[in-house]
DNA sequence: ATATACTCCTGCATGC
DNA sequence: TGCATGCAGGAGTATA
């Protein structure tokens, strides 16, 4: 599953490979009708091929290949997707949907086994990103604005974590154990936090984040980085899929529910529930 | 507008 | 043992 972390390891990975490559062809799965959003493949190799790469971006949980036409070729993985640099004439990789031929006998070959994953050649990068919030991990994004997300919203403070268009790059691993690095319980109505949890809330999405990226992203089942190694954050996880095994603060069995939809993880004593709607004084606005 | 349900696809764990 | 069921959870779309 991979998230901002996975993304941004694969891209730093890959980034120094692909950039001033040219792209000699591109090769397509049939069966991979996800792939192309209906874009016809030739629609596709003509926007491609021939197309050098000038650098490698990211934005949220999409990697943003720039085309020395002023493109931009926007991959996202979804759940299962994997892209790995490998010599040309290397066996094809397990569930491998598609490549990219580069000029130097390399290909970035695609793996998704269930096909979930999107490739699209946008004008702009504002096509493809301009409808998500900022990332947490933004040096720019201040603690204000990072509340001022949360205010009024019924829904739970774990579905707005999960809105892409709220912020952008979290997904289900990263919010269970940025809930749990600030003690909130994953159902608490976001408008309901007090300014002390935000606070909490704020540095835990920052830390999960960047210990993601430290350690290389987290493997569960699918990701691995742009070599096609596994990342090593899943070892240091504290309630991801940790159901019944000892919380590491309290001891109190970590408990799994449903939440916004996803499985959820958290420890019951080290994450309370909300008091009581807090009662809080009419704010003038700033 | 917001919040939720459903859908894509496949492998694997579970349970009868 | 075999087979059915449901779970995994990104995000676009549909619906209340």
């Amino acid at each position: 599953m991979p998230e901002l972390p996975e993304v941004e390891t694969i891209r730093r990975d890959l980034a120094p490979l692909v950039t001033g490559r040219t792209i000699v062809d591109v090769e397509v799965d049939p069966g991979t009708i996800h792939l192309l959003a209906g874009v016809p493949l030739e629609t596709l190799r003509a926007s491609l091929a021939g197309r050098t790469i000038r650098s490698l971006g990211r934005r949220g949980k999409y990697l943003l290949f720039e085309l020395d036409d002023g493109r931009w070729w926007a991959a996202h993985l979804r759940m299962t997707g994997r892209l790995v640099w490998r010599p040309h004439d290397a066996p094809p990789e397990p569930y491998e949907r598609a490549r990219v031929v580069l000029d130097d006998g390399h290909d970035l070959r695609w793996s998704d086994l269930r096909k979930f994953g999107t490739w699209r050649v946008h004008a702009s990068a504002d096509e493809v990103v301009g409808r998500l919030g900022p990332e947490p991990i933004d040096p720019g994004l201040t603690a204000a604005q990072f509340r001022r997300v949360f205010e009024g919203r019924t829904a739970p403070v774990k579905a707005v974590l999960l809105d892409q268009r709220r912020f952008a790059g979290l997904g289900n691993i990263y919010v269970d154990e940025a809930l749990f690095a600030a003690r909130i319980r994953p159902d608490t109505p976001a408008g309901q936090l007090s300014r002390a949890a935000l606070g909490r809330l704020y540095r835990a999405c920052r830390e999960v984040l960047e210990r993601g990226i430290a350690h290389r992203g987290a493997s569960f089942r699918d990701y691995v980085d742009g070599q096609g190694n596994e990342g090593r954050q899943h070892m240091f996880v504290q309630v991801f899929r940790r159901t019944g095994k000892p919380c590491y603060a309290c001891g109190t069995p970590i408990e799994r529910s449903i939440v916004g939809g996803r499985a959820t993880h958290y420890c019951p004593r080290c994450q309370r529930p909300a008091r009581r709607p807090q009662r809080r004084e009419a704010r003038r606005a700033g």
